[in-house]
RNA sequence: CGGGGUGUGGCGCAGCCUGGUAGCGCGCCAGUUUUGGGAACUGGAGGCCGGAGGUUCGAAUCCUCUCACCCCGACCA
C-alpha cells in the first residue's frame, strides 16, 4: 500500500472530546471516526487490525472444535418473549416495528436465536456436544457510552454456545472454552488474568471475565497475593472477622454536631478528625421499590450481590435492588444526600457485620449539615439483622489462603459462563438421552469483544509519540520512509526495499507522499508500525538505511543488501511471539 | 436518569459579559524558496456562528424552547 493513497486521516492534534489514550490515538491515527454517539465507522487501517483480531479468535476457536456460523441482527420480539427477556432485559435492549408493525430487537447478544435454532434441529444426544460461533455486530443501548470503542452502543462480538448432554459434558465444554481464550489473549500479546465473576442477569453458576490489565479498565479486580487467584470485587471471599461488642462498653452520650457541606465519609472524616473506620455510613436502597437502610461501616464499601443474598436468606423475596435516588434518599431520611443515619430512621436496618463491635461511631444526623457522635446501636437506633455486606478490597484477606488481596483494574475483553438450562428450561429446548428420557441442554456461553480489544491493546501499549502494535494486530507490519522523495536514488532503493519486502510476504506501506521526512516520521510512529525503515540520501551514499523498530525505539544502520531479509525476520519472529 | 459544561470553515480555539457586516492557529489550493524529526514567505478557497422562535433599527452576542456532544454521578450519603 502507498501512503498516498492510502486513506488514513491522521491528526496533529487530539480531538476535543476524547480522554483516554485508546480514543485519543485512534482517532488522531485514522484508524477511527465517530459517527454518533457510541456509534464508529473502521477506516481502513482500524478495519484490518479488527480483522486480524477476527483472525486469531476463528483460528483458536476452529482449533477448539467450534463452528461458525451467522445469526441475524434484527431478532423477533417472540423470541424474547419466549426467553422472558423482552421484560427482563430492560432498556439496553433497542425495540423497533416493521411495516406491519410487529417488534423487532437490535440483538445485543444471541442466546433465544441459538437455543431456538439447536432445539428445532437437533433430536438426540448423540449429535452432542456442539459450540457454534458467529462473529457479528452487536447493539446494547447503554445508558452512558464513553471512552471510544471501550464501551461503545454498536460494536463487533465473538459470541460462542455451547450444548451438552449433561453438567459434566458441559465443563468440559467450558474448560476447553476457557482454554481457547487464554490462547487468544496471549496470541495477541496481553497482560491479562482470568477473573472469577459473579453471572449477573445471564444466569448460571460460574464464569470467568478475561481481564486485560489497565489503569484506566472500568472493572476493578482483586487477586491474591499467595494464590495468584483473581477476582471481581463483588465475588471474591473475604476472610469477615464476626466480633461480639463488649458487654462491659460504656456509652458515650449522643451529640449532635455541626458539620457543613461534609457529604462524603472522606470529607467528614477530615472535618471531625476521625478515622473513616468509625464513622458508619448509611446507604438507602430500594428493594423491590420498598426503602430500607443497609450500614456500612466508613472504609468499607458496599457488595449488592451480597446484600441481595442476604435479604432473601431473611424471607425477603426481593427481585431488584437498587440504591435509591436521590429524592427518595431526602424522603426517607428527611435530609439532603450526604446526611443520613440510621437514628430515628423508619425503614428496615440492616447492618455489615463490622459494624457490630462498634462503639461510639459518627453516623449522619439525618439533618443538613449535621452528624452525630457517641451513636451505638441498640440503643439509639435497632438493627434487622447483621450480615456480611462487604465488597472486597485491597488489603482484604483472602478466605482460601489468608492472605491480603491486592487490587488493580482491568478491560474486560472476554467473558465466558457455564449457562446450565436458563434458556432450555424457558425454551424448551430438550434432546432424548441415552435412557429414552428428555433432558433439557446444559448450556454455555461465551463472549469476546472484538472491538474493544482494538481499543485495549492501545490503551496497553502506547507512548508520548503514539500507539505501539504488537505484530499480531498491527494493521501493517513495515513502513518504508523515502526521507527525499525528490531524490531519484531514494525513490528508487525504496522502491525496490518495498517490492521485495512484498515480495517476501511482509505487509507494508510505502510513504510515497512528497512530504518532509519530520512529518513522514511522526505520522509513522503515530500509527504504530512495528518496524520503520528511513531511507536517506546520506546513508543510501554509504549503502546504508535506517531501521527502527517501535517498541525498543533504537535505531540500527543496516546495508540495502540485507535490509529486505532482516525485516523479513523481525516481522516473522514478532508473528510468532 | 441527576448535576455540570460545550456547540463559531475539515480539526483545535478566540469573540458572547458590554448587540453594530466573523477572527486566530493547524489543515487545504497555487506559486517561490526549502528538504533527516510536523519549513518560510506570498496569494487564495472555505463558515445560513447546532436548530426554531422571540426582543431589537440591527443578534454569534440578549431571552425562550429544542437538538447534539463531552465530563461527573447513578456502591455518594
Amino acid at each position: 500500500m502507498r501512503m498516498s493513497t492510502l486513506f488514513a486521516p491522521t491528526r496533529k492534534e487530539d480531538p476535543a472530546d476524547a480522554e483516554i489514550a485508546s480514543h485519543r490515538l485512534l482517532v488522531r491515527a485514522g484508524f477511527i471516526r465517530m459517527v454518533a454517539r457510541g456509534i464508529y465507522s473502521f477506516l481502513p487501517l482500524g478495519w484490518r487490525s479488527v480483522r486480524k483480531i477476527e483472525r486469531i479468535v476463528r483460528e483458536e476457536m476452529d482449533r477448539a472444535g467450534a463452528q461458525e456460523m451467522r445469526m441475524p441482527g434484527v431478532q423477533p420480539a417472540e423470541l424474547w418473549q419466549e426467553s422472558g427477556r423482552w421484560d427482563a432485559y430492560g432498556s439496553e435492549l433497542l425495540r423497533l416495528k416493521d411495516r406491519k408493525g410487529s417488534d423487532f430487537a437490535l440483538g445485543p447478544t444471541h442466546e433465544e436465536v441459538v437455543t431456538s435454532l439447536v432445539r428445532d434441529n437437533l433430536s438426540s444426544y448423540k449429535q452432542l456436544p456442539i459450540n457454534l460461533y458467529q462473529i457479528q455486530t452487536k447493539f446494547r443501548d447503554e445508558p452512558r457510552p464513553r471512552f471510544g470503542l471501550m464501551r461503545g452502543r454498536e460494536f463487533v462480538m465473538k459470541d460462542a454456545y455451547s450444548f451438552d448432554v449433561d453438567k459434566q459434558a458441559a465443563h468440559e465444554s467450558y474448560a476447553t472454552m476457557k482454554d481457547a481464550y487464554h490462547r487468544i489473549f496471549t496470541r495477541m500479546g496481553f497482560d491479562f488474568v482470568a477473573v472469577e465473576a459473579d453471572t449477573g442477569n445471564i444466569g448460571g453458576d460460574l464464569s470467568h471475565e478475561f481481564q486485560v490489565v489497565a489503569e484506566t479498565g472500568e472493572d476493578v479486580i482483586v487477586r491474591c497475593t499467595t494464590s495468584g487467584r483473581a477476582w471481581n470485587v463483588e465475588k471474591a471471599p473475604i476472610s469477615i472477622e464476626d466480633a461480639e461488642r463488649d458487654p462491659d462498653a460504656q456509652f458515650a452520650e449522643l451529640e449532635v454536631v455541626k458539620t457543613p457541606k461534609t457529604h462524603t465519609i472522606a470529607e467528614v472524616s477530615a472535618f471531625l478528625e476521625r478515622e473513616a473506620s468509625s464513622i458508619v455510613k448509611t446507604l438507602i436502597y430500594l428493594a423491590d421499590g420498598e426503602p430500607i437502610a443497609v450500614l456500612m461501616r466508613g472504609d468499607h464499601a458496599a457488595n449488592e450481590v451480597k446484600i441481595l443474598a442476604h435479604l432473601r436468606a431473611s424471607g425477603l423475596d426481593c427481585a431488584e435492588l437498587v440504591l435509591a435516588d436521590d429524592v427518595t434518599v431526602s424522603k426517607v431520611t428527611r435530609a439532603p444526600v450526604g446526611f443520613a443515619g440510621p437514628a430515628r430512621l423508619e425503614v428496615p436496618i440492616y447492618a455489615d457485620l463490622s459494624v457490630r463491635p462498634m462503639v461510639d461511631f459518627v453516623t449522619g444526623a439525618n439533618m443538613k449539615d449535621r452528624h452525630l457522635t457517641g451513636v451505638n446501636w441498640g440503643r439509639d437506633f435497632e438493627v434487622s439483622s447483621f450480615g456480611d455486606f462487604r465488597r472486597a478490597q485491597a488489603g482484604d484477606i483472602c478466605a482460601d489462603t489468608g492472605s491480603p488481596y491486592e487490587e488493580f483494574r482491568g478491560i474486560e475483553v472476554g467473558h465466558i459462563f457455564y449457562l446450565g438450562t436458563k434458556y432450555s428450561d424457558a425454551m424448551s429446548a430438550k434432546l432424548q438421552g441415552e435412557d429414552g428420557e428428555l433432558k433439557p441442554l446444559e448450556m454455555g456461553c461465551y463472549g469476546i469483544g472484538i472491538t474493544r480489544i482494538l481499543a485495549a491493546a492501545v490503551e496497553q501499549s502506547h507512548d508520548g509519540n503514539g500507539i505501539v502494535w504488537p505484530m499480531p494486530l498491527a494493521p501493517y507490519h513495515v513502513t518504508v520512509l523515502p526521507l527525499q522523495a525528490r531524490n531519484e536514488e531514494v525513490m528508487a532503493e525504496a522502491e525496490r526495499i518495498y517490492a521485495e519486502l512484498r515480495a517476501a510476504g511482509v505487509e507494508v506501506v510505502l510513504d510515497d507522499r512528497d512530504v518532509r521526512a519530520g512529518g513522514k516520521f511522526k505520522d509513522a510512529e503515530l500509527i504504530g508500525f512495528p518496524v520503520q525503515i528511513a531511507i536517506g540520501s546520506r546513508g543510501l551514499a554509504e549503502g546504508q538505511v535506517e531501521l527502527k523498530q517501535r517498541a525498543a525505539g533504537d535505531k540500527v544502520l543496516v546495508s540495502t543488501d540485507t535490509v529486505v531479509a532482516e525485516v523479513a525476520r523481525i516481522v516473522r519472529e514478532g508473528l510468532e511471539g
